[in-house]
DNA sequence: ATTTAAATTTAGACAAAACTAAAAATAGAT
DNA sequence: ATCTATTTTTAGTTTTGTCTAAATTTAAAT
C-alpha cells in the first residue's frame, strides 16, 4: 500500500465513493488536484488489487477491502489532529498539512498508543468522527446552522469546510466548538442570519451558517 | 528533499563523511543494503544539489550543507524515538523502526513542540547524543566498558550495538542506562569481564562489553 | 437519429529510484 | 611495469506515479 495509494482511497471515501455509488475520474482529480488520466491509471491499479471497483467511463467505488482501508488512514489522520492540538498547542487550521503526512506512517502501535495518550476521542478538532478501530463511525443527529427554524438554538458541533480561512474567520468571530447558537431571526434577502451566542447578538452570512454543524436542543 | 536523499545523507553521516572524509559508494551501498550503482546515481544527484562532494571513484562526503541537512535528520529521529518511550511506553528496541518513518516528516513546528513536550532531552533512549536545532552535539565523555581498567568503574551511558537482539540481552540480564559497573576482574583467555552491577556480580562476555558505552568516575 | 460537447481513456513520455550486466578504473602483488 | 582482482561506473531496464496530446465513448441537444 504506497502513501499515492492510500491518498485515492482516502478521496474516494470522501467524495462518497463508500456507499457503492460510483465516483467519475473528473471528481477525483479535482478533488486531488491531478489530471483525469492520472486517475484512470491509479483506478486500475487498485482495482487489480481489489480495493475498488471501476467500470470503464463509469468512475470507481470502494470495495469492502477499500473502505476498510479508507477508514484506517482517516481514523490515523483525525487522531494525529487531535494529538496536535491537544498535546503540542497547535491551532486547528494548522493541523491538517501535518496530519497529511503523519497519517501514511505504518505502524500500528503508535496509532493505538496515540489513540490511548488521547484517552480515546471520538472527534477531530474540527468536529468530525473518528472511526474506530473496528472502522466503525459514531454519527451524530447534526444539522447545518443554515437549517434550523428560528428560535430554535443548538451547541456548535463541527465545521463543513474545514479550510484555514474560514477557520481563521471563526476564531477572530469567537465561533468555536462547544458554543451554543440560536437562531433569533433569518433575513430572506440574503439568508443571512441573526443569532445570539455566549450572551452577544450577531448577524452572519448564510454562507457561513451554511458551514457549521450544530446539535439542535430544543 | 526526498526521502530516499535524506536516508543517504544520515547514512554518510554515520559513516564519517562529515569530517570531509571520503566514504566509497560500496560503503554506503553495504550499509543501506542496495547497490552501489544505485550509489553512484544517487551520489550525481545530491552532488548537482550542493549537498556532497562526489569525485569519480574515489567516493563522497558530505558538504556544509549536507551535514546541516543530515542533523537535522538525526535530530528528528533520536526526538522521535524519546517520544515513542517516554510519551508512549514503547521499549528500546521498538522504536528504530518507527523512528525512520517519522524523521521524515516535514514540520519545524512540529519537531520543536515534540522537543519542548520531553523538555529538551540530550540523549535518545540509546543514550545517542541529539543534536541541537543549529546541529551542535553535546559529547559526552564515555568509554567502551571494554577498555576501562580493573576496578575502576563508570555510569552506563550508552550503547554502541543498537540492534534488537543485543537490546533485549540488555533487558534480559537487567542491564540498563543509568546502572553503575565495576569492573572486576578480566579473563586473559576470552576477554570476558567480571562485573560488579546494582549489588550483583555477573560475567559478560567481550562482544557485550564493547558495545556499551561508560562514563568513568574513578 | 445525428451531431456536438464533454468526459474519459489510451498511448507515449518523463522523473525518481531502484536493479542487472557489462565496461572501466584503481590498487595490490609480483 | 604489468597483470589481476576488486571497486566503481556506465548503459540500459523496471516500477511508480505523473503528465500531455490524441482518440474514444458517453450524454445532451437538435
Amino acid at each position: 500500500m504506497t502513501r499515492s495509494e492510500e491518498n485515492y482511497l482516502k478521496t474516494i471515501f470522501h467524495l462518497g465513493g463508500g456507499d457503492s455509488k460510483s465516483i467519475t475520474t473528473n471528481a477525483i482529480a479535482e478533488q486531488m488536484e491531478t489530471k483525469p488520466s492520472s486517475v484512470t491509471d491509479m483506478a486500475k491499479r487498485l482495482s487489480e488489487k481489489g480495493l475498488v471497483d471501476y467500470v470503464r467511463y463509469q468512475g470507481v467505488s470502494l470495495t469492502d477491502a477499500g473502505v476498510k482501508t479508507a477508514l484506517s488512514i482517516i481514523r490515523k489522520h483525525r487522531l494525529w489532529e487531535v494529538f496536535l492540538v491537544k498535546k503540542l498547542d497547535f491551532t486547528w487550521d494548522e493541523v491538517h498539512e501535518v496530519a497529511e503526512q503523519l497519517e501514511h506512517i505504518k505502524s500500528e502501535k503508535l496509532i493505538d498508543k496515540i489513540d490511548e495518550l488521547l484517552d480515546f476521542p471520538k472527534y477531530d478538532p474540527h468536529g468530525d468522527p473518528i472511526p474506530t478501530k473496528d472502522g466503525k463511525f459514531q454519527e451524530r443527529d447534526e444539522k447545518l446552522l443554515s437549517e434550523i427554524p428560528i428560535n430554535s438554538q443548538g451547541v456548535c458541533v463541527g465545521v463543513k469546510d474545514s479550510s484555514v480561512p474560514f477557520l481563521k474567520f471563526l476564531d477572530k468571530n469567537k465561533i468555536a466548538l462547544g458554543n451554543t447558537i440560536k437562531v433569533m431571526d433569518k433575513e430572506d434577502f440574503d439568508n443571512s442570519l441573526r443569532i445570539q451566542m455566549e450572551g452577544k447578538e450577531m448577524r452572519i452570512s448564510h454562507q457561513i451558517a451554511a458551514n457549521l454543524y450544530v446539535k439542535k436542543n430544543d
